[in-house]
DNA sequence: ACCTCAAATCAAATTTTTTTGATATGATAT
DNA sequence: ATATCATATCAAAAAAATTTGATTTGAGGT
């Protein structure tokens, strides 16, 4: 049976609302770290738990400058999530109804 | 602050790979519940529990044949989670980067 | 070197999700 | 009406995800 972990990690990151509050905020550009905080009202380690899942989907990149770290939105993770969507959830070329009747 | 809460549900039916793996086989054609309790290898319950994940994301639909029911990969919801991807992980149009210092 | 700050990591507590087994519901058949 | 079958629902248990606070790591600054 095939292994579908690594799908599931790229929805993983849509799957929580907290985590959809980051996105959208990241719409609006690259984002420091220390802003998300104060924005989403969350704890410090909250927010890395929380970044980590997004990086991890490839939805989002991290970019470290000194200490700070800058979080947006990566054209790649988004093009390949769109396209996994749709692979995941399109029916094949031939379909088969199966019932137990 | 936005309320994301519809579009978590529909990532939720892609975020878990048993679901992943209901997803994959509804790919081959719509399937009745009993034939995914075997293909699974899940129990009644849990099987009804993650279909109703399914259809509450609106990637999937059910269908009442008797006592049977038949699931099958809805094209509406497939598109409109599509759409809700892109717009949820699309930069606006003007972006400022946003930091502490 | 030491100190400070930002972020990651860890372990424990808390919350949510998922599984399990039992029961309820709803449709069909006798 | 009763019986049977398929699925949904419920409550409890189990497993996984998330939060919290403490500590560690790693980059600068003095």
């Amino acid at each position: 049976m095939t292994d579908f972990s690594k799908d599931a990690r790229i929805f993983k990151a849509l799957c929580d609302r907290k985590r959809l509050a980051i996105l959208d905020c990241l719409k609006g550009g690259e984002t420091c770290a220390c802003v998300l905080i104060e924005k989403m009202h969350i704890g410090q380690s909250a927010l890395s738990y929380h970044m980590k899942i997004l990086c991890d989907s490839g939805i989002v990149t991290a970019r470290q400058e000194g200490k700070w770290t800058h979080y947006s939105l990566s054209v790649t993770g988004r093009n390949y999530a769109s396209k996994r969507l749709l692979e995941l959830t399109t029916p094949n070329s031939q379909t088969q109804a199966k019932c137990c009747k």
